[in-house]
DNA sequence: TGGCTCTGCGCC
DNA sequence: AAAGGGCGCAGAGCCA
């Protein structure tokens, strides 16, 4: 087959790293500008070919520009695309910079690429076929429908109200009599309470239900009492079990599991109740069911498993979303009076020493420039480690630092927690996203009733701001939560087979104490007395930064800026170091201590972890969780530290969702005018408990105390038993307390 | 005005 | 040359 690939001049230099994929091929170059299409294909034509694969922006916009005169089309949209036009198929790719940037631009062009040089072995596309439900048709193909091997489902909705406007269904047909697949798509407007009913009559067919990202869906179903049954796949869960560092939109899978597919979300900007908008839904509703059969067909068995361990997920963070927690209205009206306060002051402070009545401490130019005037002209950020470097240099600085920073600290409060809209019916509600991230933790975001906020970055309470007080338990329910203790560090431990590692995770000693003893040679009993009680504060500090900086591969620079530079001066001094050594050589130092003290984690480990991202690709924790790596981290280092923080990060994810769901199925359910589950947030579980049920707080702490066999870097397999911290009886999330009876009773 | 990217920052 | 992992959200600033 002959290729005529229609470059930019801006790729010219990255064509090298091109080169490797044509192998074998026969393709031709061109980054001459573009004149007109037919310009083009007469470029083609005089090499003879009738594929064209192109990264030229202006290219696509030619092609689309007569169905889409709206805006311009984002070439990383269409990547993947397929357009026809004039006998000619145009091939639609990232810029070719790509192949260098990114880590999975080679892997995605060879894939792409292939859709010219290898058709036959992609999922064949069905034809398109729809039609509105009205009335008079939907008792017919109800009966249709119900013989579906199985059905998609894909809603559209509304702000107003939070209604549905209509959804749409997508049947799958499997005749074994002469092996044939058949699709059809249907929509059903949601215009009245008939329909409504009609469209809660098609969500309990028996056919197992395929949605994308069906949570969204089940949480406008559950408001509108249609919940479905028997939803059953989902392919932004399989697509994120099987590559979970690419893309999990619904049009990106499409165009990675489908040839001949162009992108169509850009058709989603017509009227509602719309002929086309009714289109859209139905060809959304298509692509899921196609998507999902591509990716059955494609996906390999330890993608599966995943999907085994994810998908589950899903209902626990469903219920979750959907009970979210009360807002104590006082609290949460004091607090927003007080911050507003005294931001006031603050700028007023600011702005007049300044002189400068409009000055915004928020905007990062205007504060650069105002380093200028402070004399410190080459500090061109002002995030948290220039402002440190800043305010180091001078009292006078100093001072205009601190108004910034807490006129920033409040802003952000205010801004993003004490906002409008964080409540539906008093409830401050949220997402929780098992295909959210990486490494198989979940994600949250506001919820999709578009109201509430990210559940797991919620300010930590400090001693002047009680934010977590606006979080309030039911009537007649206390909060608690149940915490791992040091759940990332064992397993550091217990990966890497580090022995001494292993030894301070499990001893009963203070962790940190333990590790500042090691690394400083400084008696522990000097650090933590026999009570418990922290002596020494700073050194105790300064252990856990270097652990926490070691542990995620910190070079010094970077540790420098975490720790701050007066930290590192005291260091110091407190260790003793040579007076004249600078603070990165201090950061060296303090690093190369860990790596003394724990000689297994950075030095064999983490060639165990290189060693099977290059050979396999694949880096498979102990629940047998795999993730599909791209990156390379021999030749690039944030690849490293991606790898290297994956492992810990997910065996503490992987154990924190097996007790989310073990809670959800052992306590929550049996007990649902008792128990209400609420949230997950890394290493811990949120809950509420009815006051009296006291019983349910050591139920939970059962649930999340098991066993896990982890093998080490030299194939040692021990039993790692995380522990767990519980706390209760809060009537805000702000005053649970420690629970210190179950180990007693236990 | 709306949409986009960049910067900054909250949590574990 | 320098390189901290995993997230999501808001404001600033710029562009059309």
């Amino acid at each position: 087959m002959k290729i005529h690939l229609q470059l930019t001049s801006a790729d010219r230099s990255f064509i090298p790293s091109l080169k490797p994929l044509l192998q074998g091929h026969n393709v031709g170059l061109n980054d001459a500008p573009i004149g007109t299409i037919t310009e083009v294909e007469m470029r083609a034509t005089a090499r003879g070919a009738k594929h064209i694969a192109t990264t030229n922006p202006t290219l696509l916009y030619k092609l689309l520009r007569a169905e889409y005169a709206r805006k311009k089309p984002s070439l990383d949209d269409y990547a993947g695309s397929i357009i026809e036009r004039n006998g000619y198929e145009y091939l639609i790719l990232n810029p070719l910079d790509h192949l260098v940037t990114t880590p999975t631009g080679n892997f995605l062009y060879k894939r792409y690429f292939s859709k010219f040089t290898d058709q036959q072995k992609w999922f064949p596309v069905p034809n398109f076929t729809w039609e509105i439900a009205t009335p008079a048709s939907l008792g017919s193909l109800y009966t249709k429908f119900s013989s579906a091997s199985f059905i998609a489902v894909d809603i559209e909705t509304i702000k107003e109200q939070l209604a549905i406007t209509c959804s749409g269904y997508c049947g799958v047909w499997f005749d074994s009599s002469n092996n044939t697949i058949k699709f059809h798509a249907i929509v059903i407007p949601c215009t009245d309470e008939f329909m409504l009913a009609w469209i809660g009559k098609f969500n309990q067919l028996p056919a197992p239900k395929i949605m994308q990202n069906g949570k969204y869906d089940n949480a406008y179903f559950l408001r509108w009492g249609i919940p479905p049954v028997n939803w059953t796949w989902d392919t932004l869960n399989l697509f994120h079990c099987w590559y979970s560092e690419l893309p999990k939109r619904l049009d990106f899978i499409a165009s990675f599991i489908l040839r001949k597919w162009e992108f169509w979300k850009d058709e989603a900007d017509v009227p509602i109740h719309s002929e086309q908008y009714y289109r859209y839904n139905a060809k959304d509703a298509f692509t899921t069911a196609i998507a999902f059969l591509g990716l059955m067909q494609e996906m390999p068995s330890w993608a599966r498993q995943n999907y085994q361990q994810e998908f589950p997920l899903v209902f626990p963070c469903l219920q979750a979303e959907l009970t979210g927690l009360k807002r104590n209205e006082s609290n949460f009206q004091k607090l927003k009076d007080q911050i507003e306060e005294a931001i006031a002051s603050e700028l007023q402070l600011l702005r007049s020493s300044l002189g400068e009545p409009n000055f915004n401490p928020n905007s990062p130019k205007q504060v650069v420039q105002l380093w200028k005037v402070l004399g410190s002209s080459d500090i061109s950020s002002s995030d948290t480690p220039a402002r440190d470097i800043v305010k180091n240099r001078h009292p006078i600085n100093r001072f205009v630092v601190d108004r910034i920073e807490n006129i920033r600290k409040n802003r952000k409060l205010l801004s993003s927690y004490l906002k409008d809209g964080l409540t539906l019916h008093g409830r401050i509600l949220y997402q929780l996203n098992p295909s959210g991230t990486d490494t198989g933790r979940l994600a949250s975001a506001e919820s999709h009733y578009w109201c509430g906020l990210q559940i797991q970055n919620i300010p930590r309470d400090r001693t002047d701001i009680v934010y977590k007080g606006i979080f309030a338990a039911d009537k007649e329910f206390y909060i608690g939560e149940g915490d791992y203790d040091q759940a990332e560090s064992r397993g550091t431990a217990y990966l890497s087979g580090d022995t001494s590692l292993i030894e301070t995770v499990n001893s009963d000693k203070d962790f940190h104490a333990l590790n500042a003893s090691s690394f400083f040679g400084i008696p522990y009993e000097k650090i933590v007395d026999a009570l418990g009680d922290v002596l020494d504060k700073t050194l105790r500090d300064l252990s856990k930064r270097v652990n926490h900086g070691a542990n995620y591969n910190m070079a010094e620079q970077v540790l420098l800026n975490t720790m701050g530079i007066e930290n590192v001066l005291r260091a110091r001094s407190m260790l003793r170091l040579p007076k004249n050594w600078t603070l990165l050589e201090v950061c060296r130092y303090l690093l190369a201590v860990f790596d003394k003290t724990y000689p297994i984690v950075r030095g064999p480990w983490y060639d165990k972890i290189k060693v099977d991202v290059i050979t396999t690709h694949m880096l498979v924790g102990p629940t047998g969780w795999t993730r599909y790596c791209f990156g390379n981290p021999v030749r690039n280092k944030r690849d490293m530290n991606r790898y290297a923080a994956h492992p810990p990060q997910s065996l503490n994810a992987m154990t924190l969702n097996q007790a989310w769901l073990k809670v959800f199925y052992e306590v929550a359910l049996p007990n649902p005018k008792d128990f209400k589950l609420c949230a997950q947030i890394h290493d811990s579980i949120l809950f509420q408990y009815r006051v009296g049920r006291d019983d349910l707080i050591r139920s939970v702490h059962q649930c999340m105390l098991f066993d896990t066999a982890v093998v080490d870097t030299f194939g040692t397999s021990r039993i790692l038993r995380v522990p767990v911290s519980m706390k209760a009886e809060g009537k805000t999330w702000a005053d649970v307390k420690k629970v210190d009876w179950l180990k007693i009773a236990a």
